[in-house]
DNA sequence: TTTTTTTAAGACAAAAAATTCCGATATTAG
DNA sequence: CTAATATCGGAATTTTTTGTCTTAAAAAAA
């Protein structure tokens, strides 16, 4: 079985897009956050942690502490996210596993995916948390 | 880090590539094919195994034995190979890891998520072997 | 028939990814 | 200051995926 993006991205995905449907400046706590979106708090915490490093989250230590966005939901994009915790592999390795993929010595899929990875890199680029308010809130409240 | 699909299964797409280029009815051992590849033999050789089961290639036991395509390569799409060893969960589960991701409560990616999904299956089931063979025979050459 | 070569099958081992645990440190309330 | 509550950082554990080994069975050649 085979996935898009690691678990740990798409807890990710979720925390901060559930922190961008908060009030502004909200501080949540990992307990919290980790109840929201149904997943292993330690786990998330770690996750949290990776992510305050590239400034999209910042945390704040001791009682009332948690973490809150670290800039407004239309400064962050969602490729922000998923190269923070995976990497920008996924947008640059082949999609066969074939050693030397270039468009000079592609592989059999090469060139029609490419198409398909473009179109994904623009659509994960050009789309902020801002942009995906209304849909996020919809669908967090009914989980 | 993240890919779209397993190891098992770009070993699988790489091995029956393979196998599409050379004169048909050829029977390749296991032991070629990895060469050819550059991949662990006994890895190989399971995922052959499953493919074998699935009706995609055929395997012949003894001297001389090995496998071969099951049927013409115009015969075999690439998501054959895909579902035999990933299954269709690929296309069918949420990109964001949300529960119960449907058009009715989507994800915020959903929607956007969609046409891409869409346009990646179109593209793996309208392609065959037969289709890819000119620039499989090169790629494979240069390897 | 015996030997050699190759797949089949399943147990086993190693590596990677996911998840948990714990001790340290920071922050705030009382 | 002390107690309570959080994050932080790193080690430890579990689970999944990848990869290996070993033995059996089939096929062809000697």
């Amino acid at each position: 079985m085979t996935v898009l993006f690691s678990k740990k991205c798409e807890l990710a995905l979720q925390s901060v897009l559930y922190l961008s449907i908060l009030p502004k400046g909200t501080i949540e706590s990992a307990d919290n956050i980790s109840k929201q979106i149904k997943a292993p708090r330690e786990f998330v915490s770690k996750i949290l942690q990776s992510l305050t490093d590239v400034d999209i989250i910042k945390s704040k230590k001791g009682k009332f502490g948690g973490f809150s966005l670290a800039k407004d939901p239309k400064e962050i994009k969602l490729i922000d996210i998923i190269t923070a915790i995976d990497g920008d592999y996924v947008f640059d390795s082949c999609v066969m596993g074939f050693p030397g993929c270039s468009d000079e010595n592609p592989c059999p899929m090469h060139e029609k995916w490419a198409k398909l990875r473009e179109e994904s890199l623009q659509m994960l680029s050009t789309n902020t948390l801002a942009d995906l308010y209304e849909i996020t809130k919809r669908k967090i409240e009914k989980i």
